[in-house]
DNA sequence: CCCTGATTCGC
DNA sequence: GCGAATCAGG
C-alpha cells in the first residue's frame, strides 16, 4: 500500500480525532503503526504528546548490516486449541452473567482487532460488543491485562463500584 | 509484559 | 519518501 491522497486524508483526520498509530494503522490497513508515526512526522503533524524530551539527543545505534531480526520459533505442543476451550469456558461464566442484552459500543473497535470467540486467549478483552445472535456480534479482543478478562477499559466497565451502579431510588 | 509516540537511517 | 528498528516514557 502507498499513501494515496485518500489514505493521507484519512491519517490526517483520524490523527486529529485523537485515534492512536496502531489505531489509524488498523483502520487503515496495510501499514504498521512505524509507517503511520513515520507519515505523521513527514506531514508534520505531531506533537500530540510530550512522552518524548524536547532535548537531548537520542543515542543512535547502528542497525543490523543485513539479517533478520528474530527467526526464532518455538512451538512447543499444541497449546492453542486448550485456550480456547479456557476463554470458552469463562465466557459462560463471566461474559454471559454480565449484560449482554445491553448495547454497549461506547468503544470503537476497528474491524481489524475485533475478535472471534475463536481468536480469544487469556489475555484479550472477552467484552461483548452488539447481539450474540447476530452476524456482527464480536468481543473487543484488545489486550488485557493478565488475570482480568477484559481489557482496560472495558474492566471499567464491568466491575463499577456498587454506588455507581445503583443509586439510593427513595433517600426520603 | 503491554502500550504510546519519537527518532534514526537503510532502502 | 517510506517504514522497520530502536529508543524512551507510561
Amino acid at each position: 500500500m502507498s499513501w494515496t491522497d485518500e489514505r493521507v486524508e484519512l491519517l490526517k483526520k483520524l490523527w486529529t480525532d485523537g485515534l492512536s498509530a496502531s489505531q489509524i494503522a488498523a483502520e487503515l490497513g496495510g501499514v504498521t503503526r512505524n509507517a503511520v508515526i513515520g507519515k505523521v512526522h513527514r506531514l508534520g503533524l505531531s506533537g500530540r504528546t510530550k512522552t518524548s524530551r524536547p532535548s537531548a539527543p537520542r543515542v543512535r545505534k547502528a542497525r543490523r548490516p543485513s539479517m533478520p531480526p528474530r527467526p526464532t520459533t518455538r512451538v512447543i505442543g499444541n497449546t492453542a486449541l486448550k485456550l480456547n476451550v479456557v476463554a470458552e469456558q469463562q465466557l459462560e461464566a463471566e461474559v454471559v452473567p454480565m449484560r449482554v442484552l445491553a448495547p454497549v459500543e461506547e468503544l470503537f473497535i476497528p474491524p481489524e482487532e475485533r475478535a472471534t470467540i475463536l481468536q480469544l486467549n487469556e489475555h484479550t478483552c472477552k467484552w461483548p460488543i452488539g447481539d450474540p445472535g447476530q452476524e456482527d456480534f464480536y468481543f473487543c479482543g484488545r489486550r488485557s491485562m493478565s488475570g482480568v478478562p477484559y481489557c482496560e477499559h472495558h474492566s471499567r466497565v464491568a466491575y463499577q463500584p456498587a454506588t455507581d451502579r445503583r443509586r439510593p431510588k427513595s433517600a426520603g
